[in-house]
Order: structure tokens, then C-alpha cells, then sequence
DNA sequence: GTGATGACTATGG
DNA sequence: ACCATAGCCATCA
């Protein structure tokens, strides 16, 4: 095994979203020390799929299902998401703010 | 090694 | 307010 990549990290911290909380590519990039990288962050998150990452629970800057389109269905991200008590009307969340969970604020 | 790509973000017109 | 462009940086062809 090799240091852990960028992707490994975003991994790690995905995972630790908790339940009905979501938060941004940009906030997540900025924990991990890279916040100009958030596009990469969203594409960690495209390999997340894969994995045992709640990558539904990562959105753009205002809360948008940018990424849902890279689920399986339409709709399966904003499913899941209302799921977790989160409301999300034309795939975006409602009160984002109120949701949203800052790994650099919660774990740092 | 160079160029293209991407689930973003900020800024400018 | 909306659309276009630039910056950023890790991975792939």
C-alpha cells in the first residue's frame, strides 16, 4: 500500500458525513488542504460510487444534485437524500445551510 | 512530456 | 440576474 491518495482522503472524510447532513466539493477540497481542487473532489467522488461513500451527501457550492445525473436513476440521489430527512425540490436542497456540514468546521 | 477532461468556484460583462 | 471565461489541480490517453 502507498500514502494515501487525494481520492483516499476524500474518501474518508465523505464517509464521515453524518446522517442527514450533506456538504460541498469546495468544503471538503478546503479540509483536505486543496480548495482550488474541488473539481476533483467531485470526480473522487464519481470513483466513490464504487464504494461505501455517501457521495449523495456531497453537492456543488449551493446545495445543487450537480452529480446526481451519475447515479443510476433520475432521481436516486434526491431520493436518498429525502431519505436522510433532507428536502431537495428540483434537485436542490432546501435550507442547505441548515444541512450542510463543514469538514474543516466538525473534524478541525 | 503534452494535452484534454472533470459531480467546482469565483469573477466579470 | 444571467451567461461566459479563468483558475485550479489530479488523473488519463
Amino acid at each position: 500500500m502507498e500514502e494515501p491518495n487525494f481520492f483516499d482522503k476524500v474518501y474518508e472524510v465523505a464517509q464521515q458525513i453524518p446522517y442527514g447532513r450533506v456538504t460541498s466539493y469546495g468544503a471538503i477540497a478546503k479540509y483536505l488542504g486543496a480548495a482550488r481542487s474541488a473539481r476533483m473532489v467531485g470526480w473522487a467522488m464519481n470513483n466513490s460510487l464504487a464504494k461505501d461513500v455517501p457521495a449523495h451527501r456531497v453537492v456543488n457550492r449551493v446545495g445543487a444534485l450537480t452529480g446526481k445525473h451519475h447515479f443510476d436513476g433520475t432521481n436516486l440521489m434526491q431520493q436518498l437524500l429525502e431519505n436522510e430527512g433532507v428536502e431537495v425540490v428540483d434537485n436542490q436542497i432546501i435550507d442547505f445551510q441548515r444541512h450542510f456540514w463543514d469538514p474543516a468546521k466538525e473534524l478541525g
